[in-house]
DNA sequence: GTGAAAGCGCTAACAT
DNA sequence: ATGTTAGCGCTTTCAC
């Protein structure tokens, strides 16, 4: 008997069956259509499986029924604490419905969406989740929808896909607008490489909208492409002579580092300059000041984006963009942004 | 012809070896050991399955093979980014090498690492990366080891497994040093829940015999269970009348947590009281004050349980204790910690 | 260098 | 209520 390097060779239905003088069908019965078997050899079954510590093979069932239980998560990266929080919502929300899932990060490297599509479609998953660098034009997505295979996204909005998010462009709306409210008028937008990430080109779309509506012309667009330079970036135009007294950014992260920037700059927030973030990271909650955002469910999207996926699934269907789900978000005011200083 | 829901049918081996005018197990050598089929067929097999998007199907491979080219991961959470950095680092040193990840989150819950354990089996990963909460005790490792199944272990450190970690004993007794170094007498630890974690306990180990060598005793250990409650447990302390002049922290999170606590409490850091962290999550260094604290290489750590796996697994058997990886961590002075205040 | 055929472990008709 | 059987897609001897 020759035993492979993952170990012992584990018990197979066969071997079950055999022990409890039943045929595999009916082991494959107790998992299965557990109410199409007697209670007596259902329970006797079930006692020999886990005294033998017998779990059905999830390949030879994928294989078998075309059906894996995983779902394929796609994310541009695990090291921003917002894509994190969405991953541990649907990593929990899969394991109570008996779902696993195949995580694939592209540190927002679109080939490398492709490539985590086509290994994901290989492992028969049964759905995919993802954040798309750009949902308008991405590769990826024209793989699913050629393929037909069934698929959500969370963050991205796009009318023809099935979405789970916020109205970004709405929400940066609203920050210009209590901002305005302090009495700020120079206000710059501080963004990350806007062709990585469609929302940060909605928020900057609501950021302009919203300065429009209160007749303001916004500061030059504050682009950071490389995060370990941001804070510098940052620091350059808080030096300038008339600086913004307000900073609104794309993402939380990056309203941190600014955060850093203006405290380089001998600037106090939000005495000298207010600083708005974007996404509601847990941790912000905890800095001083306390990070002014927009609160997204993070968490409670990814559980979404499950719920719609497996849905439209258990209907033996694909989700559908008509089923995209808008979540509310709020302004938190925090403790990073008040009246304007002069 | 009859179609799923997760999509069209995907085209099999059966059909690509039809269309190439050649036999089903050519077709798998072109993937599996393309110096044995000539030239020509190769690259003529190969036009027709990039033509179609062929690949082949993960769970018959799994199936016939016993290799899944997957690798579990079991983690306590992703909302701690130094599991998040880890976790980043594994799935990169896999995917470079052609391996999935599934990943599963116990939230701390010891429970859910055997029902991990027994998922990620029936899935017939190649093996388990895993964080576990207490490895002397741990039920799901016993599982591991009793059915020879390959693991290794990150961040956990004990001399009877294969792990890949950092000395937190010695680090923890580093910064009681530098502290001392500084003039503090009067330091007191924060930890989480200490049955939680074995890292916590060893690095509360490592601070009370820091502490000894100094000639100090230790203030009595602040335990915040409920990282909901951390922040008023930690002020509640700093109110009292012989307050530490040091907060040493057993993770980064807290540490954070127990700055926001300094700042309720109106105390400076690190003027009136000095606080450090530990784990050297990306985000401490954009913090102000720039956060002291333990740096691991969580990426790298990550990276190395990958290596240290898959060594041994190509070589066909089980990572060895004697394998271990203790990596180098250092301590960073940052901007929390400084001279003691009286 | 290439093909034929068996079988990995399971489930789902179809019998009984 | 239970058993028999075929086959999911692939790899791998074993022939040729």
């Amino acid at each position: 008997m020759e035993k492979n390097s993952a170990g012992v060779d584990p018990v197979s239905i066969l071997e079950i069956a055999r022990r409890a003088n039943v045929s595999p069908a009916t082991v494959s019965r107790v998992f299965n259509r557990p109410e199409k078997v007697s209670g007596a050899t259902r329970e006797h079954v079930r006692a020999i499986c886990s005294e033998l510590g017998y779990r059905p093979n999830a390949s030879a069932r994928t294989l078998r029924t075309q059906r894996s239980r995983v779902l394929g998560v796609i994310l541009p990266t695990l090291v921003n604490p917002v894509f994190a929080e969405c991953l541990q919502g649907i990593a929990q929300a899969t394991a109570a419905l008996g779902y696993s899932i195949m995580p694939a990060t592209t540190d927002y490297r679109v080939e490398m969406e492709q490539e985590a599509v086509a290994t994901l479609q290989s492992f028969g998953v049964d759905g995919m989740i993802l954040v798309v660098s750009d949902a308008e034009t991405s590769l990826a997505l024209q793989m699913l929808v050629q393929r037909h295979s069934p698929y959500a996204l969370v963050y991205n909005r796009h009318p023809h896909h099935p979405t789970v998010s916020v109205a970004g462009d709405t929400a940066m709306c609203d920050i210009v607008h209590e901002l305005v409210q302090f009495g700020h008028r120079r206000i710059a937008m501080v963004c990350g490489q806007l062709d990585a990430s469609d929302r940060a080109q909605q928020r900057l779309a609501g950021f302009i909208h919203g300065m429009h509506k209160a007749g303001l012309a916004p500061h030059p667009l504050i682009e950071v492409p490389f995060i370990e330079k941001a804070i510098e970036d940052v620091a350059k135009v808080l030096r300038a002579p008339s600086r913004p007294t307000a900073l609104v950014c794309s993402n939380d992260l990056i309203a941190i580092r600014a955060l850093r920037a203006a405290h380089e700059c001998g600037l106090n927030v939000p005495g000298d300059l207010s600083i708005t973030g974007f996404d509601g990271i847990r941790l912000g909650q905890d800095l001083t000041p306390i990070l002014s955002t927009i609160v997204q469910p993070n968490h409670e999207m990814g559980r979404r984006s499950v719920g719609l996926l497996l849905h439209a699934l258990h209907e033996g269907r694909q989700p559908r963009a008509s089923e995209s789900i808008t979540l509310p978000y709020h302004f938190f005011r925090g403790e990073s942004c008040a009246q304007a200083p002069f």
